[in-house]
DNA sequence: GACGTTAGTTACGGTAACTTACTAACAACG
DNA sequence: CGTTGTTAGTAAGTTACCGTAACTAACGTC
C-alpha cells in the first residue's frame, strides 16, 4: 500500500464506522470513532473535518451524556449526495433517491406491465422516473445508479441475459438507459433483485453470515460472508432456485430436472394449488390459507427448502437462514419443517442449532437495495466526493 | 489502519509477493517486486534490506539477463526458521520441517495403527518425531506446528470432535501435544486434513476459485475464493461428503441418508467391488480397474460426484473443479461423466464451460499443507519475526 | 570507449498519523 | 459557588513512512 492511500483507508473507515453507528443506534462522537477504528482522538477529527468540509458528514448540536463534555453527534450529511435505485420488475417500474443518510429524497413508481414486447417502454419509463427523481432531489451530484432486474446479468457490460418474468432474454439495459439524456455521464449497473434485496438484510444485520433465500416468482438468494456478499464467478452466488433437490425429479421451467423451482416456485405453487395466474405473487400466501391440504402444501415446501439448504450449509458451514419474500410471511410454519430436515442431513448440526429467522419485511427490499448499493462507492472511496457534493442546503 | 501497521503490511506483501514468485518461477530482484507491489523502488529496497538483515530473506549471485546491470535475486531465507507439520492418519504418524523457502529439512514417518485406543500413543509419537525433525534441523526458532487429522475439529480449542477414520471422539489432541516437552512454548493447530491438502493445490492455482474435491476414506474438500481458503463458522465449509444426492437413499456411515459419501467413500466402493476391508485406499483404483464393471462403477461415481458439483457451483457460481486423492488417477475418465451431469444441472454452464481438472499429485498433501500453513504466520507478519531468526549459518 | 539500458542507492521532502499536553464543557460534591 | 473529576475535542511538535529526483553500478552494443 502506498501512503496516499492511506489516508483514503481511514477515511474510508472512519465514514463507513460513522454511518454503521448511525444506522444502529445512536449517533457517535469523534471520540467514539477514535475507539471503535482503533485510531487517535486527533486523527480521526482530522480526518471527520475533512469529511464535514467535504459536505459528507455533518455535525448535530452537541449532547450531553452524564459527566465530561458534551459530545458532538456526527451523522452521514443529508442532502448533498444523491443515489439512485431503479427496479423493472413484472407489474411495475420504480426509482428512489437516497443521500447518505439513507433518507428518502424522491420516490416515483409507474404500475405497468412489463414483458418483452414492452422492454423499450419500460426503459423509457425507467429513465423519466429517474429524471423525475432527480429534479425533485434538486439536482444533487449523483453517485451512482443501480437497476434492479429479476434475471441473470451479464457482469461486465450489464446485459440482461435471461429474465423470465419479463420475458426479457438479451436486453442491453445498460446501454439503452445511457442512451437516455436523464442519464447522461452516470455510472450505471444493473444487478439482480434478489441480491439487492439481500442488502437491506445485511444492514440489520452487520458483519453476520448467512443464507438469504427469497420467494418472489422464483427462489432466488445469495449468501452473505461476514457481512459481504459473495459474488461468485459472473455474480450468481447463492441463486439456490435450481439446486437439484430430487434428481430425475419435476421438470422445471429453465428445462432441468429436479430444481428446486420445480417445487416451491410461485407458479409450482400456483398449479398444485390449483389457482389461475391472475394470483398475485403477494396473494398467493393467502390464497394457500384458504385450502383445506395447506398443512401438506406448506409441508412440502419446507421439505424442498429443507433439503436445499441443508446442501448449501454443508457446502457452506453457515448456521443462519433468512427467509424472505412470500416465504416471511409462513416463515413460522415452515421453520419447524426445515428444521427437521436440515436436521436431517446437515452437519453444522452437529456443533449447535441451525437458525431460520424471517426477513424484516421491509417494503420493497429490492428497490431500496439497489439504492444502498448506488451509495457504495462513497464509502469505498470517500476522497473521490471530496469536492464534488453540493453544499448544504439548510 | 494505524501508520505502524503501513509497514508491517508492505513488508508483508513484499515477502508474499517474493515468496510466490521463487515458486511459481524464476527468482526475483527488487527492481521485479517493485513493479509487481507497485511500490517504489527506493521502498522495496528499504523494506528487502530489514527483511535480509532479519534472515527472512537472503540474496543471490547476480544474474545478467541482456542488457542492463544485473539483477540480485531474492528468495525466501533457506535455513532459518522451521515450520512444523504433523500428519495422524490411520496407518502412519509423520511430521515435516520446512523452511521459509518450502525447502524439507526433515521428515519423519512412522507406520503404525492409530486408533480410538492407541491415541494417546499416537500423540505421544508425534511429539517424539517433532523432537526428532526439531533436532534434524539444527533447534531453528519454531514458527508454529500443524497437525493434520482425517476429521472435524473444534476450531476454538483443537479438540478433535470426530475422526471416523481413526475411531476417534472428543480427543483433546492439541491440548495433550502441548503437554509434551517437545512441544513446551510453541503455537499449535489442528486442522482437517482435506483443508491442508488444499494449500498445495493453492500454490499451483495462486488467486484462482475452485471447488477441491478429495478421495480418501471419505470425500473430503475446501472451497477456495480468489486463493482464499474458504472456512465457514466453523471450519468446515468445502466437506462435500455429506451432501444429499439421493433424498431417502443409501445410509451412510454418519447415520443420515443419501449422503454422497455413501455412495462414493472408500468403503462403499470397497463394497460395491466385493473387496475385503485389507485393500488400501492407494490400491483401489487398481483393484477396480480389474473388474469387468469398471465402467459401471466410474459411471456410478461421476454421477453421484457430478451431482454433488453441481448444486455446489450452483450456489458458489464457480466453473472450475479440482479432484484430488483417488480421484485424481481417475479423473480423466470421470470427467466425461461428471461433465454430462454438471451440464443438465449447473447454472453456470450458461456462461461458459466448467473446467474439470485433475490435482498435480504432490506427495502426501496433507503433510506438505500442513507445514506450509504453519509458515503461514511469518508471511502474514513478517515483523514480528524480525530479530527471531536464527542467523544464516552457510 | 561512448552510449543506452537496467538495477539499485542516496538525499531530500511531503504527508499522515502518533504523543503529549492542552482547552472546553459538563456533573457531582461539599 | 467554587472545586474536582470526567469526557470531548484541539493544538503543537515529533516520528516515521513512503515518494521523487537524481545519482552510481554494472552490464551489452555499436
Amino acid at each position: 500500500m502506498q501512503s496516499a492511500h492511506l489516508r483514503e483507508h481511514n477515511l474510508s473507515t472512519v465514514l463507513a464506522a460513522l454511518a454503521a453507528a448511525s444506522t444502529s443506534a445512536a449517533p457517535i462522537s469523534r471520540a467514539g470513532l477514535a475507539k471503535r477504528t482503533r485510531l487517535t482522538k486527533p486523527t480521526v477529527s482530522k480526518l471527520v473535518e475533512e469529511l464535514v468540509n467535504a459536505s459528507l458528514v455533518e455535525e448535530g448540536e452537541p449532547i450531553s451524556a452524564g459527566a465530561g463534555r458534551p459530545m458532538v453527534p456526527l451523522t452521514p450529511a443529508r442532502g448533498t449526495l444523491l443515489a439512485i435505485g431503479l427496479e423493472i420488475a413484472a407489474d411495475h417500474v420504480a426509482c428512489l433517491g437516497i443521500d447518505l443518510a439513507g433518507e428518502v429524497l424522491s420516490h416515483q413508481i409507474e404500475y405497468r406491465k412489463v414483458t418483452a414486447s414492452s422492454a423499450e417502454d419500460a426503459i423509457d419509463l425507467a429513465a423519466e422516473l429517474l429524471g423525475r427523481v432527480r429534479a425533485e432531489a434538486g439536482d444533487l451530484p449523483v453517485v451512482e445508479v443501480v437497476v434492479a432486474v429479476p434475471g441473470r446479468i451479464a457482469p461486465d457490460d450489464g446485459r440482461v441475459l435471461s429474465a423470465p418474468n419479463l420475458d426479457w432474454t438479451e436486453v442491453p439495459l445498460v446501454g439503452r438507459l445511457l442512451a437516455h439524456p436523464e442519464l447522461a455521464g452516470l455510472s450505471v449497473r444493473a444487478q439482480n433483485d434478489n441480491r439487492l434485496s439481500v442488502l437491506t438484510e445485511i444492514d440489520h444485520r452487520p458483519g453476520e453470515s448467512f443464507i438469504y433465500l427469497r420467494g418472489s416468482t422464483g427462489i432466488g438468494g445469495a449468501v452473505v460472508l461476514d457481512g459481504a456478499l459473495m459474488t461468485g464467478t459472473h455474480g450468481w452466488a447463492g441463486e439456490f432456485g435450481h439446486t437439484v433437490i430430487e434428481p430425475g425429479g419435476a421438470t422445471c421451467r429453465c428445462g432441468r430436472q429436479g430444481c428446486l423451482e420445480a417445487y416451491v416456485s410461485y407458479h409450482a405453487l400456483r398449479e398444485r394449488a390449483g389457482l389461475g395466474d391472475d394470483v398475485l405473487i403477494e396473494d398467493l400466501v393467502e390464497a394457500l390459507s384458504l385450502r383445506s391440504d395447506r398443512a401438506e402444501v406448506i409441508g412440502m415446501i419446507g421439505r424442498s427448502l429443507g433439503l436445499a439448504i441443508a446442501n448449501a450449509l454443508n457446502v457452506l458451514d453457515l448456521t443462519t437462514v433468512v427467509l424472505s419474500g412470500y416465504l416471511a410471511p409462513i416463515a413460522d410454519e415452515l421453520e419447524p419443517v426445515i428444521r427437521e430436515t436440515v436436521e436431517q442431513h446437515a452437519l453444522a448440526v452437529e456443533a449447535g442449532p441451525v437458525l431460520i429467522e424471517r426477513s424484516d419485511g421491509h417494503a420493497d427490499p429490492a428497490l431500496r437495495g439497489a439504492a444502498r448499493a448506488a451509495l457504495q462507492p462513497v464509502f469505498n472511496a470517500p476522497g473521490a466526493w471530496i469536492g464534488r457534493t453540493s453544499p448544504r442546503s439548510h
